[in-house]
DNA sequence: TTAATAATGAAAATGGTTTTCATTTTCGTT
DNA sequence: AACGAAAATGAAAACCATTTTCATTATTAA
């Protein structure tokens, strides 16, 4: 299990508790391929262990993404969604294309060479202009996906 | 007012009304250089005609957004941001770039061009691959302003 | 074992946004 | 100018994802 070793010792480096709670909701987030919001990882955990709460999920969740455990993305259709952070998960570094109708999101890792070029001009130009530290980015396409075409 | 004829004409093509808190929510969002909330407007609109609610100023945003009038941002702090689309402003073609502490938002229009070669690719080929008609993206970068560095 | 501290669940509160509904405004037609 | 259908509106209530409160339980270090 070196995935869990080290995010449970990292957890605990930063002077946080390792509970159950906690570990299932890394292995449900470890499991999937899905973007899941707080929701769906409450209702994967109630089968495993029905004792744990709604508000223990939002809160670990917060605390995963306060240290870069999680990411958090606000596609903006109600509910948060979260993943794993790449370096967490199997998963390639990726970004989203979004259906506008159906809201359905496809991860995508093409054009990472392309991308890595623009992006660091881009972040090497910004952090000198404008003097931020930058520390991420986001990615997202908009679009018609082809099950809502046919409608 | 090549602008307002424009978007007007446009509101009136597509069966709307043009109404008076319609028009100054577009003045409104056509005035400003920042990223408004629904509740900025209100306040806005407030000053110049109190009977305007903050149930028409959602209305309105929604209407506009779905008429590619206006673009709608959760950036993921409470509330949605609005802005006038790129062709009603007298804007360039911009990203974002918002510190993780204060929140502020800059705009930023440097690196069109190597970003266009970039996003050309990249939607060309998810268009074939994942069978989507692209219509938009993002992007976004995060980081620690000048100011919050300080701290 | 024992304090001290962190984590938890249930319930209540929060707050941005949406819905409801009764009223008013707009616009094409007389 | 007046009429009637359809659209737009404001106020208040409802919604609903997320946060906060608070009393209880679990964990850790001494």
């Amino acid at each position: 299990m070196g995935h869990c070793h080290k995010w449970g010792q990292k957890f605990i480096d930063f002077g946080f508790r390792l509970t159950a709670a906690r570990e299932c909701i890394f292995e449900i987030l470890l499991k999937t391929d899905a973007h899941l919001s707080a929701e769906d990882i409450y209702m994967a955990i109630h089968k495993i262990n029905p004792a744990i709460g709604l508000t223990t999920i939002y809160r670990t969740l917060e605390l995963l993404e306060q240290n870069g455990i999680v990411r958090k993305f606000e596609f903006g259709h109600g509910r948060a969604k979260y993943e794993l952070n790449e370096e967490y998960e199997g998963k390639k570094h990726h970004h989203h294309l979004i259906c506008e109708k159906c809201h359905k999101i496809v991860d995508y890792s093409e054009f990472v060479k392309e991308e890595k070029e623009y992006i660091k001009k881009a972040e090497n130009g910004l952090e000198k202009k404008y003097g931020f530290s930058i520390k991420d980015h986001l990615i997202d396409f908009y679009g018609i996906c082809p099950d809502c075409k046919k409608e």
